[in-house]
DNA sequence: TTATAAATCAAACGTTCATTTGCAATGATC
DNA sequence: GATCATTGCAAATGAACGTTTGATTTATAA
């Protein structure tokens, strides 16, 4: 029962911290959910801290796996002619939309929970949520910056961080009543990655002003 | 000292708010924080929601009337010559930025609420909170859709969602230390608006892919 | 001064929180 | 079959939660 129990307890914790926050959820929803003991959590996790950060490192380290090996793999085939601005930003955006295949609606829930993290203002939890983006982050900012060489460091994190902002934001608000324009509810979609694959790429490929913000190195 | 009192919760919830989140935030940090007695809260604003709902009601609206104000005065001055897509876009994003300059760093925290409630998944607080953002969507939609006439409405409506997403993220993110991608501490500047505005403006502007996401109204 | 209302206060309300305890059940090893 | 670590569970821990109460203070006005 040891592996079962540990495995519910995780199931229903990634469902109802995506559902209603971490802070808002408690202990006891989620072992009432996962029909264990109360203690089960204490027992098997150390802490609620630690189970959300165990839920993470099951689902986020698959993902970022994903996204760094894909953009080696581009990065390996296209050695001569140089990878497109569009195929990083797909690398990096793809194995997301991909995880909800993974693990049908546990994996769209969880991606809730993600793009909700990225709100989190917690300093314990940020950083252990961002930790586990290390080496995506190692890898991915060369990346952009070998394909927008004409940017600098600084305009590229920024707009790497506007492009995490678009990512987060559609992937906490998919499958969510989205008051305003419209009241649509938005679906997770083929047509909405490539949607959201063009703004971003477009985005990140826009001309830096005339004006003040092209200067540093 | 009734509206003095009522003052000082309003500024001590949104700082705490911000910085903690809603349920992450006690009542009794609040009213410690505000230097004044725990029963005020419940007295002078019936509840810890409608609280939260006072303090958004206080910010979130003078923000938005700006946004609408600026965008009817450039379909006003523009009324021959076309309001371009970069202008909406300023309209739509400046005046998030600038109420920062009207409250000091008290309008750098709310702004993080802001972003912050973009992830809210409490389905009332979704709804209290998305329903001050009616106007702006009534008034911003068919704005967009004017300058952007080759898309299709749902393709809009997507794209303004990242847009949300980009500058709930940038909101939220700086004035935090954000682990990632160099560990750079992001700070609200012009610089940073720029950015913004012309990553938003490019997205929105991308070409529509040949494949098959042009079909619809 | 006295009557009336508004605001503040300390204290307590009942609930829920995350976590701990001690014991019973289980299953493997010798 | 006895030993022993692992796991499950009911119950209880003290603390913190949002909210309410009732008395007290402050302000307004007759």
């Amino acid at each position: 029962m040891d592996v079962e129990t540990k495995a519910r307890i995780l199931d229903s914790a990634e469902q109802l911290f995506a559902e209603y926050g971490f802070s808002a959820t408690s202990i006891r929803q989620i072992t009432n959910a996962a029909d264990v003991n109360i203690a089960a959590v204490n027992y098997h996790f150390g802490s609620k801290e630690e189970l959300l950060h165990a839920v993470f490192k099951q689902r986020v380290g698959p993902i970022n796996t994903e996204r760094v090996k894909t953009l080696l793999a581009l990065q390996e085939e296209t050695k001569d002619g140089e990878p497109g601005l569009e195929q990083v930003m797909r690398a990096f955006l793809e194995p997301c939309f991909r995880s909800t295949e993974w693990h049908g609606s546990q994996g769209a829930k969880f991606l809730q929970l993600v793009g909700r993290m990225h709100s989190e203002t917690n300093e314990q939890l940020r950083g252990a949520f961002f930790q586990l983006f290390d080496e995506v982050a190692q890898h991915f900012g060369p990346a952009f910056k070998h394909v927008l060489p004409h940017l600098s460091t600084e305009e590229i994190i920024w707009r790497v961080h506007f492009v995490i902002g678009s990512l987060a934001h559609i992937l906490v608000c998919t499958h969510m009543t989205n008051p305003g324009m419209g009241n649509v509810k938005i679906e997770r979609s083929d047509a909405l990655l490539e949607a959201l694959v063009h703004f971003c790429t477009a985005g990140m490929a826009a001309a830096v002003p005339t004006q003040t913000a092209a200067q540093s190195a």
